[in-house]
DNA sequence: TATTGTTATACTCTATAACTATA
DNA sequence: TATAGTTATAGAGTATAACAATA
């Protein structure tokens, strides 16, 4: 597996963190193209992913969780709402509020994504039997969680600090 | 360690692809934090790795190998020509080519580069032990090559298509 | 005419800061 | 005055296409 290199001192190409961010990379990517496939951006994806687990929070409390500024969510929800896929609730008691909701339309493109996310799974771990996908993915879930990685949050954000 | 989403239809955060996503854009982004201590970016970086791990090659197929248009390469050889860590050697015989070459501040470089990048990946790696991160790194190398995912292009650079 | 490197331009994405409306 | 949301602006990074030099 090992290649010489020619230059002296040559980073090590092939670590785990190298290869985790190129196969990270890739997955990114390949979720992007399935994702546009639905007219969707994944950090669009992830606002409605969010919205759906935490429905009802205002844009400052989302933004927060995401780890983005507030002034980034205004087109992004936008869009959604356009789309008639996520709905803002003014609150009457504090009008300077308003709460995020999904629509109809909204959990029912998420259905869809949920299964667009089941199979970009079965595509990056193609080539890998039952016992190996196991592997990998009991020990990507021990480094996110001694990472603190925030489940659900796609790395489109950057997350809390 | 599934929780419930009130959402129905919620796409499975959990999937091994999308914590490849996380993980490897907080490994990118930890490396970007140590190049920098060096004074480079991640793409700067991988210019300089791959300029010495094949020197001589012209911008055309060096922009070839990476990925991106030629374009893209101007700047980022001007930026470590400027520092004299890369040489342009324009060639006699056709003068439209210059072949890339590291200076000799540039190998030095690239050995600081290299220790960087043996802490970097420790930093990642850290909470599973030495059995677990030889695991890890089989399984992510075999993803690799099954993708046939070039060793040393860094994923700044898309790859070759 | 074809090719290498370069420049010019435009586009996408994001963050910062100023603004408004409510409180 | 303080806060939520919005708008305006600017910056980084990248790609596309036009250009000059050389063959």
């Amino acid at each position: 597996m090992e290649t010489a290199c020619p230059a002296e001192g040559a980073p090590p190409e092939g670590t785990s963190a190298f290869l985790l961010s190129q196969l990270g990379a890739l997955s990114a990517r390949m979720f992007a193209e399935r994702v546009a496939a639905l007219d969707l951006t994944p950090p669009q994806a992830g606002l409605l992913r969010l919205v759906a687990w935490t429905p009802g929070q205002s844009q400052q409390a989302v933004a927060a969780q995401l780890g983005t500024p507030p002034s980034r969510l205004v087109a992004l929800v936008d869009g959604l709402e356009e789309r008639g896929l996520l709905a803002r609730r003014r609150n009457p008691a504090d009008r300077r509020l308003s709460s995020l909701h999904l629509t109809d339309a909204g959990v029912a493109l998420l259905a869809e994504l949920a299964g667009l996310a089941v199979s970009h799974d079965d595509e990056v771990c193609e080539g890998l039997d039952g016992a190996e996908r196991a592997q990998l993915h009991a020990l990507l879930a021990r480094l996110a969680e001694l990472r603190g990685l925030v489940p659900g949050v796609h790395p489109g954000f950057r997350g809390p600090p």
